[in-house]
RNA sequence: GUGGGUAUAGCUUAGUUGGUUAAAGCGCCAGUUUGUGGCACUGGAGACCGUCGGUUCGAAUCCGACUAUCCACCCCA
């Protein structure tokens, strides 16, 4: 088949036998997050331009190169959000919503959009469950925040992760530690990559992240941010490990995350897996007291993380765990015949309105071919109504999984048959859905 | 932006040293007599063998370019 066009680069479709498992995902971080007292927040997917460049930071290569910008008619510079902070940020004090009372919590579930290469786990479209929690300075905000995360992937049965977390202090300690970075890194001048190189004047912590092995290997013996940590960052720092411990939530702190974002302070950290090939974090976060004043608020110390939704079913499945199946077919109800046809559809229209799933035939097929067809979309009863069950307005139930029949009425009681052998259906057992959480 | 791999039905693949109407399994649709699914059987639809060009009497098969896709670098969710 050769079709006009196909899906854009980078983005996925979500098929029909694939979407009950973000639906029971979503269900289970909704539920999650409201129990930690957030609520949702919607924002559009394009802002101007300037909310990233300001707010993620113009010298990130999310800004720099991965933005999808365009002009509209009328010339101004929007662009497609590569991630959910600075959207949330700018709604929450466009709207005033600080008002309300602090602390404010929210989480969104985004579409994001980078233009980057594709790769494993890596999309141009990708979407995003996030959290921000906007006017809390104290160390078991962090914890917080890190808790809810935990909390979800135990819920959804995820084990492969690792917290890795890391200080990168407060603008002030940090430009202790950038002016030893750029000393220490400035003496291997000749060694380092050209990206690096350009690092080296930008932002020096960037090299730390390095992948290549020449400097990584060099970036070893670097300082380490955690020594170079002001009183107050460094006791945040040790808070917030002391709330986890308390929590028992494992942890490693790692000194080389840094995270690419600008608007990081103090607190970061990943959830991390070596399952998913070169993109192995699942989530990302941290601490960003000076965003908010950033973009023109009042200062309001904030935090929060982003989920990669493809990553973490990614390694759901890597991992084997099942996502139990949706409910299916409760009734197929088949038709012969023209009137019994309009008798087959009036009753499954009842069915529905009690909240069980019912079909019938709407495509013309023969008996034995919407009973074929009952079978593959996994109906648990079936009905045959034709001329005959017209006339004496009674007609056999089929359970499909035992062959068991039994005689129920057509009439306004066939509800109530039904139901009663639906509840017994239920209760011997045979419906097979396990709830994973 | 830089590398490397791969392109044959919806999916997974076969296709021998280039040789007549490109094959199989799964899936899909229909049927296997009178009104009942799973199993089995029969039949059907579905591929310009990624695209363009070249070599050749002849190309899915050899060569080139392009495109798509996958993986890695980079970056991050």
């Amino acid at each position: 088949m050769s079709l006009i066009t196909k899906r854009v680069y980078g983005a996925e479709d979500v098929l029909p036998k694939d979407s009950y498992k973000w639906q029971l995902i979503e269900d289970i971080m909704r539920s999650e997050a409201a129990a930690y007292g957030f609520k949702e927040i919607r924002t559009p997917v394009f802002e101007h331009t300037e909310l990233f460049q300001r707010g993620v930071g113009d010298t990130t290569d999310v800004v720099q190169k991965e933005m999808y910008t365009f002009n509209t008619k009328g010339g101004t510079s929007l662009s497609l959000r590569p991630e959910g902070t600075a959207g949330a940020a700018r709604a929450v004090l466009e709207h005033a919503v600080y008002n309300d009372g602090l602390p404010i919590k929210t989480y969104y579930f985004d579409s994001c959009y980078r233009y980057e290469k594709k790769q494993a786990n890596r999309y141009r479209e990708f979407h995003q469950f996030g959290v921000e929690l906007y006017g809390a300075s104290s160390p078991a905000s962090d914890a917080e925040i890190i808790s809810l995360a935990t909390t979800l992937f135990d819920r959804l049965g995820v084990t492969d992760l690792q917290l890795e977390l890391n200080s990168i202090g407060c603008p002030t300690c940090r430009a202790e530690y950038h002016k030893a970075l750029k000393k220490y890194f400035e003496s291997y001048k000749d060694k380092l990559c050209d990206t690096c190189l350009s690092r080296l004047e930008k932002n020096p912590m960037r090299i730390l992240d390095c992948k290549s092995p020449v400097c990584s290997e060099i970036a070893k013996d670097a300082p380490v941010v955690l020594d170079y940590l002001c009183d107050d960052c460094k006791d945040h720092f040790q808070q917030v490990k002391a709330y986890l411990d308390a929590a028992e939530i494992p942890y490693i702190v790692n000194p080389k995350i840094v995270r690419g974002l600008d608007y990081y302070t103090k607190t970061v950290f990943e959830f991390v897996t070596t399952k998913l090939g070169s993109q192995g974090t699942v989530c990302g976060g941290g601490r960003y007291d000076g965003l908010i004043e950033e973009m023109g608020g009042q200062h309001t110390p904030s935090l929060g993380f982003g989920l990669g939704m493809e990553r973490l079913l990614a390694l759901m499945a890597e991992q084997g765990i099942e996502i139990p199946l949706p409910p299916s077919c409760d009734i197929y109800i088949a038709g012969l015949g023209e009137e019994a046809q309009k008798k087959a559809f009036t009753l499954v229209k009842e069915v529905r309105e009690t909240s069980l799933i019912a079909e019938c035939d709407i495509v013309g097929r023969s008996l034995r071919a919407q009973m074929k067809y009952a079978d593959k979309i996994g109906a648990k009863f079936s009905m045959v109504i034709g001329e005959n069950e017209i006339n004496e307005n009674k007609a056999i139930l089929k359970n499909m999984e035992t062959g068991e029949k039994t005689e129920v009425p057509l009439d306004e009681q066939f509800i109530n048959a039904f139901f009663h052998h639906y509840t017994e259906y239920q209760i011997s057992g045979t419906a097979n859905i396990e709830d994973i959480q």
